[in-house]
DNA sequence: GTTCCGCATGAATCGATAG
DNA sequence: ACTATCGATTCATGCGGAA
């Protein structure tokens, strides 16, 4: 088979590009991708709704597009798939399940599954249901050893700022405080390292409430924590299902190279004005990284 | 087949028993059980561990089980499973995604996923993970019509909560806030009549840190919510894998029949005492039921 | 009666070592 | 090569004792 890829990506990089995800994949190069977050489209069963896959027929609609992602993915990178399965006819359909199996078939490692706990979900009342506030953040990796940067998402310690810090003299914590804002010294990270904790698997954000104007929408906070877990600045990060932009937005925003791509017109537009408002979040080395 | 059951479960109520819990589920009546609650024997790749089912065989193991649970469950009743994966070989491993569609073939409805949520997981540090701070609690239904009793799971709303502990301290009001969530707070009592909301799919409770005498031991709260959600006053509630007796407990207290069935003869004792210790809670009609 | 502090304790996982 | 054991790592919680 002739190879029709790309040399490289500079020519896509740090732009939203519209079509079809699976036809530009097939041009990429492979292993050239360090990080892969995306929400594709959910399963659907009413045939007349934009973009709706059966449940019936979702693993063997997204199969070639994970073959695909798999092999421009960097041995070393990581595929972090955002995905809840729905309710169909009074039960969990299964379908994510089949397509976690499928995927291992296809040679992807199944690494983790972390939570998004939706803080605020949407409201709802079933005779017997509650309101669904979770959805499942699958990692997927090609070699067991990968890159994660674990210090680049560390949180305050759970009794930090409440009893630890109130022991310090007023003295003591207004010279620690300068120090961490300046940020300098050896110090400051051993400080830091003391009073800061590795988060677990199951996240806390609120859904976005601002209207983004895409229906799908994650806050940007999640592609932002994986963005900072598995890659370093100026890394390739790609959701070959961009829809408003916010993978690309949270790229940017750390200093990372993104390529989005988007199916719909009208979401590639909204993508782009997204991302051209979007600002360099300025880096705050020795601290956080 | 010869039917050897019993025709009551009158004599094993409010009961531990010691023994196999299949040989046992053989002999109970069909269709009189209200509500399951269990937590069986997580995986183990160690052989020589005590109750150590290897993951590979872990589906083929469990299934003569919740044949047995699906015949005893009343049609309108609930099989409430928690369980969650181990890491094998640097992967999740997917005997639990396996048992969910084996038991849908069994003819079980999958009706919803939970997610418990530990906020004190055990630590640990490794290179391509973090802690895991979570497990799933899976419904199970025979029909899509089943008992749910949503009202009595209900929880105070979040802003009358907060100011209503602005008296604590800062440490005890965080914990106090994390008890709200799930609707298990110090003064309870003082919430009635008060601005009542439903809760999600999502449970935050503590694991049991003193000492139960139990290595694998959820605590009380977690099956007192399935108890109060899925039954009513006098039903009858089961655990075929009762351990240290925590859903015998949460039945006990809360004025539900039980019956419990513990293989080892140190943790069937030690079940027995802990139930022998619970109190009925007197009914807080009106707020939680 | 409260508040605060110290400490033991986990349904863990990985990598190295030993058989 | 493959399996069993052990040490290192790490933090929210609840309890007891003290102030």
């Amino acid at each position: 088979m002739v190879d029709m890829t790309m040399e490289t990506t500079a020519d896509w990089e740090n732009r939203i590009l519209l079509g079809d995800c699976l036809e530009l994949l097939f041009k990429m190069p492979s292993n050239s991708v360090d990080l892969v977050v995306t929400s594709p489209p959910y399963a659907d069963s009413r045939k007349a709704t934009y973009g709706g896959i059966h449940p019936d027929r979702y693993v063997e609609w997204f199969l070639p597009v994970s073959e695909q992602i798999q092999r421009v993915l960097k041995p070393t990178g990581t595929f972090i798939l955002n995905i809840k399965e729905k309710v169909v006819d009074g039960e969990r359909h299964t379908y994510v399940l089949e397509l976690i199996m499928a995927m291992r078939q296809q040679g992807w490692l199944w690494t983790e599954e972390y939570i998004w706990h939706k803080r605020n979900s949407a409201p709802g009342k079933w005779p017997n249901r509650f309101r669904d506030a979770w959805e499942r953040c699958l990692q997927f990796n090609r070699e067991k050893k990968f890159h994660m940067y674990q210090e680049a998402v560390m949180v305050p310690t759970g009794d930090w700022a409440k009893s630890r810090l109130r022991n310090l003299s007023e003295t003591d914590r207004r010279r620690d405080n300068s120090k961490v804002g300046s940020g300098f010294g050896k110090k400051v990270s051993s400080w830091v390292g003391r009073e800061m904790a590795y988060p677990d698997n199951v996240l806390h954000l609120a859904t976005e409430c601002s209207n983004t104007g895409h229906s799908a929408a994650f806050p940007v906070e999640l592609p932002m924590w994986f963005v900072r877990l598995f890659t370093k600045p100026n890394d390739l990060v790609l959701d070959p299902f961009v829809g408003s932009g916010t993978t690309a937005v949270a790229a940017k925003q750390l200093g990372r190279r993104y390529i989005g791509i988007e199916l719909k017109p009208e979401y590639h537009a909204l993508a782009e004005r997204n991302v051209a408002n979007a600002a360099v979040i300025p880096q705050q080395r020795g601290l956080f990284e």
